[in-house]
Parts: structure tokens; sequence; C-alpha cells
RNA sequence: AGGCGCGUAGCUCAGUUGGUUAGAGCGUUGCCUUGACAUGGCAAAGGUCGUUGGUUCGAUUCCAAUCGCGCCUACCA
């Protein structure tokens, strides 16, 4: 007998069934004829996951655990990234909370100190995967800095780099001041804020003037500082106000520099005064328009962004807005300051920061984009890589299409260090490390060489991570048979820093895609739709979903080391108000569903708790379906197809259907359409139904043992293979079923995990069965339908009189009458009447043409029946109305397909019948009514 | 500015070639502790499918315009 609790309590099972999974080897690939497999993207190793990774796992595991048992060879390839910015920023605070800075330190033993902190919290983000259940192969984890990894990307730059598509050289930036290194363009968040515009006069030299007759040009800037380092003024080509001052000069005040005036079609004449200053070395548009007209470009600013020597003594060594300050203030004083007017500017801030960034000149190593963009876009196009949904092809080649060179190299310590090497005289040697870069140029062994201090950003590497993780550049088992993968799980977020590139190095380097298919999942927000995020205190971790978390804790949890404490009393108040109670454990299996359920395709996700709720309630009910299932089924013989009943036959029936339409649902990547064909046939088709109707069975003393028999074998076999269908989504409650379950089907394997998911069968589908048990369920709602208006109580029960309807009505009654008798709760064997009978006083429903009748059992019922009569008329006749001028319409019976036009029809000639029936069921009521009171 | 997506019940969302009375969960209301489950059962109320046009016999669905919201990209100094 059972084990089971009576209720469903995931803590439980969860841990411990986990283990024994690990343990036992299951998430190992085992030999199959097709591989199939998923790399994870790679969380930051010293992060936690968020309820976005916890959703995106989901995923993949769903998709892993349906072909695992669909006897596919599966590797989910598990690992993390380094990830460079965040992580040096994360221990970076560490030390300053102990007052050391990177330069006490030293580079060696702050790497030593991050490898440290990679050890401690590596090991949360495996927990946090394990508690949702996911099913990687841990024996394969794999980091982005560790020695195999660090040997292919060393490899992958070396190639490039001789291959000409890594370049060095000075080029304009995105300078993050505050960690003193190159961002690209991606890490690089641009905000509107509100700012000034500055309007200057920049004096001409000796006897010029414009037209209008003035001494000076009037040149608007949002950074004022940046007049330090301009090198020339810009005009439109035709531009009538200036055309005479082409070529000549003006004086930069403050500086003295004289400022060619030069023509250049990208300056729109409309804005401003239609004249520019320009500041090659810190302005992107500046410094093409530099390169176009051969001007010098002057560097004002230090690491740190103050301005440096290049600028006037007196702004020497001031911050960037304190330099911007005085130069207003100077500019002002010389009465040069035309006007400030208030303006809307895009604020650059680098994306871990905050910071403002600023363009800054300075020696980065590049990919050239271009050679790796062309096959990349050429794979999407051709079809070898397919994004789900579709329009996200559309994004992906918007930005390939301009892509610019990507810039690789960050001036940070925490990463993989450049493998270039400079002699005394700044000559680079490349190689994977000093000896062969030495070898590579004939190098005598008494020149010294420096590796440059660089490290290559994250994403260079995270580039190649679905083959580098299988051994490339070794040719592997594992790297031919898992490689390409099957699919990547994504969100679109990383689309360009991430999917992007990835195509771009794997088709370099392995000559074929990285994955065959995108499947690009939408990003989780609250139920407010606002995104999540520490500063507004309205994250969820998945973990308090799945193991709970009270009020307070979660308070605690919520406004602790808030960059902003003044937030806390209100992030306090509004959790108050949203979990009163706190969070209770809802289990890793409701969690799993809920994502499922949301994950429409295309769409963003308000994470409501109520779902997650829903979806517990519907663990319970499974949970206690079995516990039914378990109690009442003592023994099975062999199921004799013959003596299954009609109720029997339906349930395998639309069992069938369940398997077709979950079939569907995964190979198209609807997991919410999954979750939904799992709920429905658990709930509103096993339990709400079958199960009800086994009762029939089991709890008629009458009952013959071959009626028992085919309901328990049909009980045991259908409930054994849903719950093979639902475990993909919800593994721990399924398995856990499952192995009471298993041995009375007569299986007697160790786990759910290893079954085969049921394939589609060709059998077809019950459509006698199907009909009868439609015909049931119309009858016995119809008589709680009566019982519901008439307030009947559950336990009354009542007569039942059928009458009209057709040859196979009657003979449906008769096949499904004691399911009937029990259903609909029935004092009598059912009463046939003739079609002259006189309807005695009752409620009436229609199932098509077929009177369902419920005598009263008090004659004042009589004029709650006749209201409900009337509205019921009333409706109908409406919906005749509209179907009566559709057919009246000879358009419509000529263009429409026949099939269409005779569906109309049948579907009026039907209404018209039951409103007759309703008119003359309405007249007799009256007629009793008459009698009644007369008497 | 351009691109993409979204506006369907009080809330969160399905709606797959245009065709019954537009569905589900949560919430609400009423009745019910019936021997798996009150984390339950039965029933009910609730929608001019953002708006306006167009195509069509027929539009929530296709097209155009428009309003509102969101995201992305690029920005005129």
């Amino acid at each position: 007998m059972s084990q089971l609790a009576d209720t469903f309590n995931p803590d439980a099972i969860e841990r411990e069934l986990y283990a024994e999974w690990e343990k036992s080897g299951y998430f190992a690939p085992s030999p199959a004829t097709e591989p199939y497999s998923i790399a994870i993207p790679p969380p930051n190793v010293t992060g936690t996951l968020h309820i976005g990774h916890a959703f995106q796992h989901t995923l993949m595991d769903a998709l892993i655990r349906f072909q695992r048992m669909s006897g596919k060879q599966t590797l989910w390839q598990t690992g993390t990234d380094h990830a460079g910015i965040a992580t040096q920023m994360v221990v970076t605070e560490q030390l300053a909370a102990e007052e050391l800075s990177l330069d006490d330190l030293g580079r060696p033993a702050f790497i030593e100190r991050v490898w440290q902190w990679r050890d401690e919290s590596g090991g949360t983000i495996s927990e946090q995967m394990r508690r949702m259940g996911s099913s990687v192969d841990w024996s394969r984890e794999r980091f982005t800095m560790d020695e195999g990894f660090s040997r292919a990307v060393r490899t992958v730059f070396v190639k490039l780099y001789e291959q000409g598509l890594i370049y060095r050289g000075k080029r304009l930036v995105n300078w993050d001041p505050a960690l003193r290194t190159a961002l690209s363009d991606l890490e690089v968040t641009n905000e509107d804020e509100p700012g000034s515009l500055w309007h200057f006069r920049y004096p001409l030299e000796e006897g010029l003037a414009t037209t209008n007759g003035d001494a000076y040009v009037v040149v608007a800037t949002t950074r004022p500082e940046t007049m330090l380092g301009d090198t020339a003024i810009a005009v439109h080509p035709e531009d009538e106000r200036y055309r005479t001052l082409v070529g000549q000069h003006a004086i930069l005040p403050l500086v003295g520099r004289r400022l060619p005036i030069i023509a250049d079609p990208y300056v729109d004449p409309e804005f401003g005064t239609g004249c520019v200053k320009i500041t090659p070395a810190h302005d992107f548009n500046d410094n093409e328009i530099g390169h176009r007209h051969g001007l010098e470009e002057i560097d004002i600013l230090s690491q740190d962004a103050r301005i440096n020597a290049n600028a006037p003594t007196p702004y020497q060594d001031l911050d960037r807005f304190d330099a911007r300050e005085q130069v207003v203030r100077d500019l002002k004083e010389l009465g040069l300051l035309e006007t400030v007017e208030e303006h809307t500017i895009t604020i650059p801030r680098g994306e871990r920061s905050g910071e403002i960034v600023e363009p800054r000149l300075t020696d980065q190593w590049f990919v050239e984009i271009e050679p790796l963009a062309q096959p990349a876009i050429e794979a999407v196009k051709n079809g070898d890589i397919a994004f789900v949904p579709k329009q996200y092809e559309n994004l992906y080649f918007a930005w390939m299409r301009d892509v610019r060179d990507w810039c690789i190299s960050r001036q940070q310590w925490w990463g993989h260090q450049i493998p270039a090497w400079y002699d005394e005289n700044g000559n680079v040697f490349v190689g994977e490390n000093e000896k062969a870069a030495r070898a590579g140029a004939n190098l005598d062994s008494d020149i010294r060489l420096t590796q440059d201090p660089d490290v290559l950003e994250t994403w260079f590497s995270s580039a190649l991570w679905t083959f580098a993780t299988l051994g490339w550049p070794d040719e592997t088992h594992e790297l031919n048979l898992y490689h390409p993968t099957s699919v990547l799980v994504t969100g679109h977020d990383i689309i360009f820093f991430w999917v992007a590139r990835m195509i771009m190095m794997t088709l370099h380097f392995r000559g074929e895609v990285p994955f065959k298919e995108v499947y690009v999942h939408g990003l989780i927000r609250d139920a407010k739709g606002e995104k999540m995020s520490k500063t507004k205190g309205n994250g969820i971790d998945p973990l308090d979903v799945i193991d709970g978390i009270s009020l307070d804790d979660l308070i605690a949890k919520r406004t602790q080391n808030l960059t902003q404490p003044r937030m806390a009393e209100a992030i306090t108040k509004a959790t108050q108000k949203e979990y009163p109670n706190g969070i209770r454990n809802y289990g890793s299996d409701a969690l799993r569903f809920t994502f499922c359920a949301y994950a429409s395709p295309g769409r963003n996700i308000n994470f409501d708790l109520s779902r997650v709720e829903g979806y517990h309630y519907f663990c319970n009910k499974l949970w206690n379906a079995s516990r039914f299932v378990l109690m009442n089924v003592h023994s099975i013989g062999e199921l004799r197809v013959d003596n299954q009943s009609l109720a029997d036959r339906w349930i395998v029936s639309r069992m069938r259907q369940l398997i077709i339409d979950a079939h569907e649902a995964v190979s198209s990547y609807r997991f919410d359409l999954y979750a939904n064909v799992v709920y429905e046939f658990i709930w509103h088709e096993f339990c709400d139904w079958y199960v009800e109707l086994t009762k029939s069975v089991f709890f008629d003393p009458t009952a013959e043992s071959r009626e028992v028999e085919a309901a328990s074998s049909t009980l045991i076999t259908v409930l054994e293979m849903l719950l093979r269908v639902a475990h993909p989504i919800m593994p721990y409650i399924t398995d856990t079923l499952w192995r009471e379950i298993a041995p009375l089907a007569g299986i007697t394997a160790k786990t759910l995990m290893l079954q085969p998911f049921p394939q589609m069968q060709d059998a077809g589908l019950d459509e006698e069965a199907d009909i009868a048990i439609n015909w049931l369920k119309d009858v016995i709602t119809a008589v709680r339908n009566i019982r519901g208006e008439r307030g009947v109580k559950p336990s009354q029960e009542v007569v039942l009189m059928l009458q009209g309807g057709t040859p196979r009505d009657k003979q449906l009654s008769k096949t499904t009458a004691k399911l009937l008798q029990r259903q609909a709760k029935l004092r009598d064997e059912i009463v046939w009447l003739d079609p002259d009978d006189p309807v005695p006083a009752s409620s009436v429903q229609l199932v098509h043409h077929l009177k369902v009748i419920v005598p009263f059992t008090d004659p004042d019922e009589s004029k709650a029946e006749q209201q409900r009569l009337a509205s019921e008329i009333n409706k109908k006749q409406k919906t005749l109305d509209k179907l009566g001028s559709k057919l009246g319409n000879p358009n419509f019976i000529e263009k429409a397909p026949a099939d269409v036009v005779a569906r109309e029809q049948a579907r009026l000639d039907e209404l018209s019948s039951q409103i007759e029936t309703l008119r003359q069921q309405q007249f007799a009521l009256d007629k009793i009514i008459g009698d009644t009171t007369t008497t």
C-alpha cells in the first residue's frame, strides 16, 4: 500500500530525490543513436541565479528531459563564466571593505584572491540549479578560465592575429573613468537626461567676418570642457552664411589655438548656428570628420577623466566636471558665452559602473568584424540556424549589417591576459605563450619581452562556449558527437553580446554553426510589469518560491546593502502589502510549471506568484488523484480491451490526444501549450470526469469483477502514462508518484526519468467513446445546471426524465445509465417520456434535441423557472436572428464553402426547434400555474 | 528619428491557415465538509477583442491609419 502523505509536500521529496538522480548517474548521456545537446548560457560565476535564470533553466531542462526520455543521447553542458569586469568589481569592493586597494595587493595576489572568491561563490549556483531539478551532466562542468578553455582562447587569439583579423591600434573607444578601462559599444547604455547646451563665441582671425558682419562664429556644445581639445570648426559646404570663411581660421578662446574652418556635409545647417566645434579626440563623429580632414587629435583627458597636460595650465588636473564649470565661467568673463539653453541629452554610461563614459583615444586590440559577419549572416539566411520566434532574425540581421570592429581589450586584471609580448622598442609578438611568441619571430633569448597587461573581454571567450567546452582545439569524441548543439535557449537581451559572436567565431573556427536553432524567450518582470532590480527591491529569488520565506526575512533580504538606503522604507511597505504572509514553500515543480505555462513566444513575463500558487494546488491535485488510484486499485489483471467500458475507452482516447498535443507543443517550443494540455487533461478530464466515473464501478457492490479490473487497469495505465508526459515539466512529483504506480503497471524500473516518453500512436482516437462520454457530460451538466438554478443540494437526489431526442439519445442513456445515476445523483431510474406525454411541472434543459427534465418538488418553483425560460429563449432568439440574416444573405449561400453553410443551417434548425420546445414548456408551465392557482 | 512587439473578462494571459455561443488560471458571487483532494466540488456573473476605416458572404484573426504602452537601435554638436 502507498506510503504517500495525504497532501503534497515538496520539501519532503525534492532534495532527496535530486541527490539520488545525481548519484545514480541519470544525467550523464547514455549511448543512443541520435545525440541531442544544449550548452547552458554560462551564468556569472560569482553571482547567484535570479528568476530569469530559473526560467531559462526550466525550459532547457524540460527539453533535455523530453529528449532523454525520447531515446536521444542527451548532453546538457553546464558551466560558468568568469565575467571579467563584474567579478573584478565584486572583489574590488570586498577589498575596499578591508581598506585595501588593488595597487596595495598587486596583480598576482589580486588574481589569487579572485580565484578564492570564485571557489566560495561558484557553489551557490550549482546548488540553486540542483534545487530547480536541472538534469545537467555535472561531471562535464566547465569554467571559462579553466586550463582547457584558456588554451582555446589563446589559440583563437593567435589564429585570428595570424590571419590578420586581430589588430592593435590607437582608436577612439568608450572609456570608463571609474573602472579605467575601455568598453565595447554594447557595454554602454544610453539614457536621456536633462542637460544644458552652451553657445560660445569663437573669435575669427583679424579682418574676417560672417555675412552678418560678426567677427566671431557661435558654436554650441553640451560638454564645454571638450573645447580645450578643439582642432577645427565645421560648417556645411553649402551654407551661404559661412562659405567665405571656409579655409580661414578662428581662434580657440582660453587656448589660443588657430582652428581651421572646414566644410563637411555632416553638419546640419538647420541645427543651432550651423557651426560645429570639432574635437576629434573626444567625440566619435568629430573623430570621423577629423580623419576626413586630417585634423590633429588632442587628447585632453587622463585615464580617470581629469584634464591632462595637453590643456592650458589653469585647467590641468581638474576633474572633467570641475573643468566644465571653470571653462564656462572663464568664457563668460571674456564675454564669449552667448546663451545657455536647457537641452535633453543622451548620457552614455558604463553598464557596470554607472559612470559617464568618455570617448578617449587609447591603444586597444580589435577584431575586424566584416569578414566574420558575412558568413554569420549567411548561416541564418540559408536556414542553417533558425530563430524561434522568427522575428528575431530581423533584429539579428539589422545589427550584423552595420556592426563595427570589436574592441576586445580591457584594462583589467581578471580575465584572459592577452597573449602578446612587447620588446623595449614596442614591437609586438603574438603567440600562445612567450616561448612560442619568441620562436615565431626568432628572437634571441636575451631580448626582454613584457606581456601586454590587458585582458580579453569576457564575450571574447564566451563566444567559444559551445565548442571549447567540448574539448576544442582537440578533436574530441564529444566534440564530434555533440557539436553543433541542438538548440540555444536564451533571452533577446544577449543576442548581440553573445549569440551573434558565437555564430561568428564558431563558423570561423569550426566551419559549422554552434547550434541549429535559437529559442529566444521573454524576460521576467514583476507582477506589475516592472523590471526586477535590487534598487527597486522587487526581485524574487527562485529559491524563496521553492522553499518559502517569512515576511521579515524577505524584507531584510530586499533592504540590505541598498545603494540608496532611503528606499528601504518604501520597499518594506510594498513588500508588506504584496506578501503579507511572506511566501510559502511552493516547491520546484510548481515553479517550473509556472514558467512553462508563462512561456508564450515573443512575450515578456509579468511574474505573478498567484500563478505559482495555482500550480502548486495542481500538484496537490495530481498527488491526491494518485492516492485515490492507490487506494482503490488492489490488483490488476492483464488489461483486456474488450472489457473496457465506454468511460475507460474515453480516457484512453483522451490520453492519446494528450500525447499528440504534447509532442506538437514541444517540437515547436510551445512550453505554454505543453503545460496547458497537461493541466487540462489531468485536472479536467482525468480527475473531474474519469476518476469520478470509476467510482460508479468501485463503489458499486454489484459491479462485476471484469468491470473493476478494466477500470483498475485503465486507471493505472493512464496515470502511469500521464506521469511520463508531465515529467519534463514537473520531474519531482511525477517520479515520486510513478514509483508507487509503476509496479502496479508491471514496470519495475527505478526511475521515471529514464522511461520512454509516450510516442504518438497511429491507433487513432476512439470516436464512439468520445461521443458517448460527451453526451453523458452534457446531460450531467444539464442536471447540475438545474440543481444550481433551483438551489437543490448536492445531497438531495432528483428524478430525471428524458424526452424527445434521437434514437441514439435513448441508446446512450441506456449504456451510460449507471454512470448518469451516480454523477447526477438520481433518485430512481431514468424515466423516458413519449413525445406526446405531458411534461410535469419541472425544469427543462436541452441537449441538442433532447429534453432533460427534472420535476419540481415544490410548485412555487415555477415562477423562477418561467423567468429562466424567458431569458433562455431570449438569448437563443438573438443568436437565431443573427443566423437567420446570415443564411438569408444570398452572397453567403453562394460564396461560403458548402460545409460552412450546411453547419450554419443545422445550427439554425436546432436553435429554432429548441426555441419551439422551450416555448411549449413555457406554455405548459403557465397552464400548471393557472391550474394550481385556481384550485 | 527608425525598427520590433504588445493593447482580448477586475488581474495575468491563450486564441495555429478568417467561419458554432471568443477560452483558461487567479479573483468575485452562491450552494456544498459527497468515503483522493476545502490546496476540494458544483454552478453563476463578468468581454462593443484599443479606436477608425478597408478587403471579404463573413474580421479578435488579413491590410491601412490612429491612440496608448513597452523594448531595441541610432542620435544634431
